[in-house]
DNA sequence: CGAATCGCTAAGCGCTTGCTTAGCTTGGCG
DNA sequence: CGCCAAGCTAAGCAAGCGCTTAGCGATTCG
C-alpha cells in the first residue's frame, strides 16, 4: 500500500533551503551521529555557508528535534494506517509488516529517530516520548484483543509488546538496502511475530 | 567502581589505574556516546588529570577498542558456554536465554559494544567484525541442526538468525535495571525464539 | 648513596566547535 | 527611481577539544 512504501515527503518544510538543510542533516546524523556532525557539514550538504543554517533553525539541536518529531509521527501514522484487519491476527500481522517495512525503507531517518534521543533537550525528549507511548499502546491493544478472543496466548503482555516492537526497531541498526528488500522483510517479521503469540 | 560495571571482571587489566580509566570510559561512552565523551571526563571518573590517560592508552579510540574487543569476546564466550543442550531446541533456548541475560545484565558495556562500532578505526572494526560473524554462526548452526532433525521449520534461515540475534541485542538499547530482571527476560526471550522457529 | 624509572600533574598548543556579527545582493513594490 | 525585507556570505569569537610537553615526587636497584 502507498502509505507504507511511499517515500517520506518533506514538502511541508518551507522554503526549499530549509528543506535541503533538514534532509542533509538526516543523512549526516544517520551516518556519523548527532555529536560527530558539524554545522559546517550540514550546511555544505545543502550547498550553503555555515551561517545560513541559523537563518532557518536556531540551533543544531532544533534541527534534530524537527527530524525526530516528524519521524516519530510518520512511524505512528504508518502503524495506525495498518491497524485495519478484521481479526487481532490480521491487525498484528499488518502492523508488524508495515512498521518493519517502514524502518527498512526509511532506515536513515529511523536511525536518527531511534538512536539520537539522548541528544534532545529534556523538553523535546518529553514531547517525542508521548508519541513513543502511543506506538507501544497500538501494538499492546492488538495483543490484548487477541488474548481476549482466544487467538493469542501471551503470558507477559508488556514484555511481549516490547519484544515485537524491539524486533522492528532494531532493523534500523543493521539494515542496508543491498541486503534484502523492505517488503519481504516485513512479511518475514509479521510471520515471526504471529508465531510468537499464537495459541 | 560503579555498580553498573562491577559484574564483569576486569582484573586482567593492569595496573589498577588503567582499569579505573577503562571502567570509567565504559560508563561515559554508554551514557553520552563516544563522540560526546571527553578525555577530561574519563580521567576525572578515574580520579586523575587528563594527561594520565595517555600514560596507559595512546588515544581515546584505543580505549574504545579495548572495551569493544573485550565485550565482544565476553558475549561470544557466553553464547558458546550456553550451547550445551542435547537437542537443537535446548541449545537454542539456552543460547538465547544466556545471550539476552548478558545484554541485560551488562547493558552498559553492551551499549558501547553495539552502538559505537562506527567510532572504531577500520582496522579495529575489522578485528571486531570477525567475532561478530562467529556469534551469528553460533545461532545459525543450531537452527540448521534443528531444521535437519525436523524439530524446527525455518524458511528464511539467515533472516531468522538475524531476527533472533537482533531481539537480544536490542535489549541493550532499552534495558533499565529497574524495569525487569535479566534472568526472567532471558527465559521470556528463549520462549519467544523457540515459538518463532518450532515446527 | 646516586641514577633511573614509573605514574602522575600543571600548563598549554594547535585546532575545531556551535554560533554571531556585519554587510552584501536580490527581488518586490510604492 | 528609492526602500526594505529576505536570504545569504565572509570573517571571526569564545569555548572546548584531543593530545603533548616539561617536570615532580616516590620507589626500585646497582
Amino acid at each position: 500500500m502507498s502509505a507504507v512504501t511511499s517515500p517520506l515527503v518533506w514538502e511541508h518544510v518551507q522554503p526549499a533551503a530549509a528543506r535541503r538543510l533538514l534532509t542533509g542533516a538526516i543523512d549526516a546524523f544517520a551516518e556519523r551521529g548527532f555529536q560527530a556532525t558539524t554545522t559546517r557539514d550540514i550546511a555544505s550538504r545543502a550547498g550553503m555557508s555555515p551561517a545560513a543554517l541559523y537563518v532557518h533553525y536556531p540551533s543544531k539541536e532544533r534541527l534534530l528535534f524537527e527530524i525526530s518529531l516528524y519521524g516519530h509521527r510518520a512511524a505512528l501514522d504508518v502503524l495506525r494506517a495498518a491497524d485495519t484487519g478484521d481479526s487481532p491476527r490480521d491487525r498484528l500481522a499488518g502492523m508488524v509488516s508495515a512498521f518493519t517495512t517502514w524502518h527498512a525503507e526509511h532506515h536513515t531517518i529511523a536511525r536518527v529517530v531511534q538512536y539520537e534521543l539522548a541528544a534532545l533537550t529534556p523538553e523535546h525528549l518529553a514531547e517525542v516520548a508521548t508519541i513513543r507511548r502511543a506506538i507501544s499502546t497500538q501494538i499492546e491493544q492488538a495483543l490484548t484483543d487477541g488474548v481476549s478472543d482466544g487467538s493469542f496466548a501471551v503470558e507477559d503482555l508488556p514484555g511481549t509488546t516490547l519484544a515485537i516492537l524491539s524486533l522492528s526497531i532494531d532493523v534500523a541498526r543493521w539494515y542496508s538496502p543491498t541486503r534484502r528488500d523492505p517488503a519481504g522483510l516485513g512479511v518475514l517479521y509479521a510471520d515471526l511475530a504471529l508465531r510468537m503469540v499464537q495459541s
